[in-house]
DNA sequence: CTTACGGCCTGTACGC
DNA sequence: TGCGTACAGGCCGTAA
């Protein structure tokens, strides 16, 4: 279920745990996530030092010496969680399917009940051209997500402008849940063609992708110690959310009266406020 | 080329 | 309580 924010969180709590340390076992339990794990998986983790960890849209890059690195996608369901006892015994870690464990003593256990993450190992010099990676979009946290950007990605486009914010080419780490609450701050509808999104709405909408996107890492970190819960997992926050799984409510923009809307596009639920949003 | 859709897995919530 | 159904925040491959 993770988006960028929350990528980010787990990336932020296992830094401490990680960076720097070598990894002196590596059991990969289960070989079937969404991408199989290359060949001897586990035994060309083991003994590798973990220099740094990076995101890249909903990516976690780790970089390990030797030049390799070890590629992480969540997917809807994977979880990080450190130093804490689980056993498959009493089905608590049924879903554990690959542990790390640091010359420090820290185990770090990767759990995926519906198995859609993946992790796979590439070259570093691979970084910009694996096909995981290569088509993806500007990070929208940095300047390389601009108005200009945006406009020239969405010319064209005859897909609504929800669909083309999914797309993670146009820009990086949105989901379905910060592309509803991006519209809603912008006051741009869900429904909007792409290519007619405006010059302004363009403006509106970089500018609030950036806002819920700093706002809800925020919101991990000051919610977590350590970007961690009690259980030792990493990363997942409570946060309020001002359209998405709010149908029915009241739009809590000041002065509109609409109330939020659940529809479905492209296969998958928008929340937004017809009131405010056009 | 762009766009639309099925499929991957399992867990959970809800209606009857 | 049990059962069936719908749905879940991602992404890829294929077809149109």
């Amino acid at each position: 279920m993770p988006e960028l924010p929350e990528v980010e969180t787990v990336r932020l709590g296992l830094v401490p745990v990680l960076e720097g340390r070598k990894l002196v076992r590596v059991e990969a339990r289960r070989p079937d996530l969404r991408i199989a794990f290359p060949p001897r998986f586990a035994e060309r983790l083991t003994g590798r030092r973990v220099e740094r960890l990076e995101r890249r849209a909903k990516y976690i890059l780790a970089h390990l010496d030797r030049g390799e690195i070890l590629l992480i996608h969540l997917g809807m369901s994977g979880r990080f969680f450190v130093d804490m006892q689980r056993s498959n015994a009493t089905g608590s870690g049924a879903h554990d399917h690959v542990m790390f464990e640091t010359d420090r003593g820290a185990r770090v256990v990767y759990s995926d009940h519906r198995r859609f993450g993946l992790m796979t190992l590439l070259a570093a010099s691979d970084r910009d051209s694996h096909k995981l990676l290569k088509g993806l979009g500007p990070e929208p946290l940095t300047a390389d997500f601009s108005v200009a950007h945006l406009l020239a990605a969405l010319k064209g486009k005859r897909t609504p402008i929800k669909a083309a914010l999914l797309d993670q080419r146009v820009v990086a780490g949105l989901g379905n849940i910060y592309v509803c609450e991006a519209l809603f701050g912008a006051g741009v509808s869900p429904k909007r063609i792409a290519a007619k999104v405006t010059r302004d709405q363009a403006k509106r909408l970089v500018a609030a992708i950036r806002t819920v996107l700093k706002d809800a890492i925020a919101a991990g970190g000051s919610t977590l110690r350590d970007y961690r819960k009690a259980d030792g997992e990493l990363g997942y926050f409570q946060h309020k959310f001002r359209v998405y799984d709010r149908e029915g409510e009241r739009c809590s923009k000041r002065g509109c009266r609409g109330r939020i809307k659940r529809i479905v596009q492209a296969g998958r639920s928008t929340f937004f406020c017809p009131g405010c949003q056009r």
